[in-house]
DNA sequence: CGCGGACTTGATCTGTCTCAAGTGCCGTGG
DNA sequence: CCACGGCACTTGAGACAGATCAAGTCCGCG
């Protein structure tokens, strides 16, 4: 069976997957950008709509971001889910790919498109994020082609454990405390997200919570007692 | 219904979908790479393997490149379909974060860090392919998230058509005549990389050959009559 | 000619979607 | 202070697309 086939291949020390999201700055990151303006936005204001002259380059500073695309019938995908440090329009053509929503009140760094013309250290800046942002994306498409409901939700979960990025999830790490998640998200947009209708995620949170792997009293404020035991859940390891 | 929430937001214009992917080098392209050295693949050869030390970043100049993860259970995902002019090998950490195979025999430009570091001019090359790719990898998401079987593999076929990047598909374009398209690709390969299972590719592909929209004899040379009418069939119209 | 691998096709199963009620919570106004 | 409405979420029942399991069929190659 298709399962099977690369199973010989499969190592364990390569699955280090999802980078954690933070929708709050560092205290000690520099909250400016120079060379480019600074804007604020309330939650849920349209940043840049899909199709839109591509007018600028965006670094979130403060806040969560949300990249989505919608076919002709609604359906929606929310692409990236994006927080402190990640940088969204740079589309190739003259035009947006995606449109960018706050999923948060945000505070933005914006930098013309003249602005990185001329500046390689910027160029340099962006591109490092960017190739951050392209490995977070292979791990999403990753799960969108091939995990459960189940897996879907955990991975979720566990991307938005700070610290919990890159190879933390490899063995037993310290700091298996109970540990508070604050999604910011609705179910609809967590649905969006993971590629699943909004019952399925419902469904699926609460099936995670009769199995006391995640405890929650208001619905975004996630409560995970012992990450190993959800990780576990998210069908990388 | 989740599909109407966001109907009225929906503009035809925005959809301007996929780049197409190109196995073989337009004729009066440059050939090499000024600072890099250049290999020869065969086809199935594995360039770089799941959690390997980035060693390099590579170019496509000839050929086709597939990169995919694994799961602990065997299950994969191919995660970009990379055609010439394409790069690979950026990940974040030191480590790669996907495997890359040779889909056909290849000709890649080998980049070295050190010489990545020491040319502005290269980084902004890869820079602005990333980009490229980037927005591919975001029209994937929403196919992996959102299109059914049959939208998938419409999907995939416009893909692979010249010339039928960006806006090409709005409304009537011109060339309609029958188009030729050499897959390159395994039916258990076009399944990891549509998030489907290869049963259902196969019967995907013989549904459309009944309903005349693709014939083919040999199963990876497909013919399309009339791309309009494949291309209604991706969802993005 | 016969073998093997890739593909196709059929029958059945199942995870997720769809449709349809609930339920709970919060804010508003009486 | 409490009734009311509205919205987001939850839950249930049933449908269905795609997965799974199991034969075939096709075709290239020795």
């Amino acid at each position: 069976m298709e399962a099977a086939r690369n199973e010989a291949r499969f190592n364990n020390a390569k699955y280090d997957a999802a980078w954690a999201i933070r929708f709050r700055p560092e205290p000690e990151a520099a909250r400016t950008r120079p060379g480019a303006h600074h804007v604020r936005y309330a939650a849920r204001h349209l940043v840049i709509d899909e199709g839109d002259a591509a007018r600028a380059v965006y670094e979130v500073l403060d806040g969560g971001v949300i990249l989505f695309k919608l076919l002709p019938d609604g359906r929606r995908q929310i692409i990236e889910l994006l927080g402190v440090g990640d940088v969204f329009g740079l589309a190739v053509g003259p035009v947006a790919d995606v449109a960018a929503e706050a999923l948060t009140p945000v505070r933005l760094a914006v930098f013309e498109p003249a602005a990185v013309d001329a500046d390689p250290a910027l160029r340099d800046r962006l591109f490092a994020r960017l190739r951050a942002q392209m490995c977070a994306l292979h791990d999403h498409a990753l799960l969108l082609g091939r995990k459960s409901a189940q897996e879907r939700v955990a991975t979720y979960l566990m991307r938005l454990v700070p610290g919990r990025g890159g190879l933390a999830c490899i063995g037993a790490a310290p700091g298996n405390a109970e540990v508070r998640i604050e999604l910011r998200m609705s179910r609809q947009e967590i649905a969006d997200y993971l590629g699943l209708t909004i019952e399925t995620v419902s469904r699926t949170f609460s099936a995670l919570r009769r199995a006391n792997l995640i405890s929650y009293r208001k619905q975004d404020e996630v409560v995970v007692p012992n990450l190993c035991r959800l990780c576990r859940l998210t069908g990388a390891h």
